[in-house]
RNA sequence: GGUGCGGUAGCUCAGUUGGUAGAGCAAAGGACUGAAAAUCCUUGUGUCGCCGGUUCGAUUCCGGCCCACACCA
């Protein structure tokens, strides 16, 4: 047992089989598991978003699963907090809390931090998005040029949610985004062991597409078709389920739908494994058991 | 069997008035501070169906063949 609170953090790209290992990881130590997932922590999205089932939730307390609605808004900042109040309760219990998901500005959130902003209206939020979509990039640009040069001059410039992120911050306070976002890396509480799962890549594309397969066998079309209602909302932006609204709206046959989810997941897998590859904080371990990491963490504590 | 249309990147296709070719998608690599399963950046790839002919030079023009699709018999 380590001499300090720890938080053990299983990351790890999509289908690589997070969940199993770290329901049994936090069995050996008799204790909770702290998701750090995007989408599961919305108690709407199930089959697509691959949610661990009633039984495995039954096994262990899982948190940021279920925990929110699609209708609120959750981001890294609502989930940095989430998630140090969390770990508060459960440090007061436990030694050890495992930490599984796979976004990894949640996990940097969580473990170094993420610099405080401004509140931004609701309305301004809106008003900007509106006259993006109507006037496109090259408004965006231009408004952008003049009222954050400072971003312009070494943000980037062809990204529309960053730059209207930039926007509505100099819109609101009159001060660059730039002038907020200092990378300040906080102290925890607790000491954190970053750890990793990876397959060889032809593996974990099969699990992916089995995983798909799986997932239209249980349903998911019935589940798309109940949110299809919600389907502008940020939630439900989410690969799975925007797929399925296209065939839903006949811009595509099911079967192509199908296809679209499975590259889609194999991209964003690829893009996980780009963030986590950069993370030389985290030990990797390629088809290990639990109890191949149970040893090795016992080197670590 | 006849007629028409086509055969170019992994896929869908554009193009070359003859000087060995390009878009989108896919793929690979990367970025990432309140949308992050989002969003964005960079980069390849080729016997131009096969065999001949004309030509300094053919993926391009000509002939034959093969394959696919459509229509006619």
């Amino acid at each position: 047992m380590p001499q300090q609170k720890t938080l053990v953090v299983v990351a790890g790209p999509t289908a690589v089989g997070k969940t199993a290992i770290s329901i049994q990881l936090a069995e050996h130590y008799k204790t909770s598991i702290l998701s750090f997932d995007s989408r599961q922590c919305y108690r709407e999205l199930n089959i697509g978003v691959a949610k661990p089932s009633d039984t495995e939730l039954g096994r262990v307390p899982h948190y940021f699963i279920n925990s929110h609605s699609i209708h609120e808004a959750v981001d890294a900042a609502v989930f940095e907090k989430y998630a140090l109040q969390t770990l508060e309760q459960l440090f007061a219990e436990n030694d050890i809390v495992i930490a599984t998901g796979g976004t990894g500005l949640y996990l940097k959130a969580l473990c170094d931090g993420i610099d405080a902003m401004p509140t931004i209206a609701a309305a301004l939020r809106e008003q900007l998005r509106t006259a993006y979509e109507r006037q496109g990039m090259p408004w965006l640009k231009e408004t952008l040029a003049t009222a954050d040069p400072v971003y312009f001059a070494n943000g980037e410039t062809e990204n529309p949610h960053r730059m209207l992120r930039a926007l509505e911050v100099v819109k609101s306070t009159g001060q660059s985004i730039r002038h907020f976002q200092q990378n300040n890396k906080v102290q925890r509480p607790f000491t954190t062991i970053k750890t990793a799962l990876q397959l060889p890549r032809q593996q974990l594309i099969d699990r992916i597409h089995q995983r798909v397969d799986h997932m239209m066998d249980e349903g998911l079309i019935e589940e798309a078709k109940t949110l299809y209602p919600f389907r502008h909302l940020q939630a439900l932006q989410t690969v799975g389920y925007t797929e399925l609204f296209d065939y839903f709206e006949n811009k595509c046959s099911l079967s192509t739908a199908v296809e679209n989810i499975k590259t889609h997941t194999r991209q964003y897998a690829k893009r996980q494994m780009t963030w986590f590859r950069k993370d030389t904080g985290i030990y990797w371990f390629e088809n290990a058991s639990p109890s191949a990491i149970i040893e090795w963490l016992q080197t670590q504590f």
